[in-house]
DNA sequence: CATGTAAATGTTATATTATTACATAGCGTT
DNA sequence: AACGCTATGTAATAATATAACATTTACATG
């Protein structure tokens, strides 16, 4: 079990926009919808994604500059992410696969590197793109 | 085998700078480089970043907004990249690994998506950092 | 060789993403 | 109260990337 994080106000109205967004958000279309609540910089809200992300609330999807809410409720993954994007409609999920991770975070190679982190993005067409 | 791709004079350029360093290189240090050449604006500089991407010449780093050369001469990975990359000195090497790369390009998830390339980071000190 | 077409180039402007620098406020501990 | 730490506010600017449009080159094929 994870200690629970307490929020900061800043980090709170952040968190809940991504969190009840079903797709990735990018920061400048956080800041535009966090306006009327009085964030008005992207510094602020740069700041807050950098914590949440540090604290495992959410993640960056660094091939699309976007941020999703964790979707793993036991989380503390934030070192070990994998993902799923649709390259057609752009939905992204987070795949959450123990053989997956345990396979990745065992992973070595010849180089001497311990690997304390990784972040995976799979691509292809998701079952509704597909179709079409 | 592959068939040999013939650079036009950019792409030769840009991609002749980023093979010889021994970093990635960002795309705005690439045109600060290549100035001299008499390659001017920014959006010559990506034209051929994408064009070299896409016939697996060179990565892009995602996590860093930087471009490396192929170091698998027997390209055509350009859909299954993996690298390591030392957090303290910011060093990157392509991991080439055949047990890696078959795994994740047969790995399949419960979602129904077929994925037909992946892109994975690994992140930690390399062997040098480690010992400082 | 003429012509069509795809790829590449050149140029200007602008959009998007992210950080620096500095000042202030809140909160728990001693 | 004084300290240290985290968070906030604000302005400016840096860094990354693309849009729109005009022109040129490479080269296959009639």
């Amino acid at each position: 079990m994870q200690k629970q994080q307490t929020l900061s106000r800043n980090q709170k109205i952040i968190f809940d926009l991504i969190d009840k967004s079903p797709e990735p958000m990018k920061a400048y279309s956080i800041l535009f919808n966090v306006q009327k609540k009085g964030i008005k910089a992207p510094l602020q809200v740069y700041r807050a994604l950098d914590k949440l992300i540090e604290i495992g609330k959410i993640h960056k999807i660094e091939s699309r500059n976007a941020f999703i809410a964790c979707q793993n409720s036991s989380c503390q993954i934030s070192k070990a992410t994998a993902f799923s994007i649709c390259e057609s409609c752009e939905n992204v999920s987070e795949i959450s696969n123990s053989k997956l991770s345990k396979y990745l975070s065992n992973f070595s190679d010849d180089s001497g590197m311990k690997y304390s982190k990784y972040n995976l993005e799979f691509f292809g067409l998701c079952k509704k793109c597909k179709s079409k």
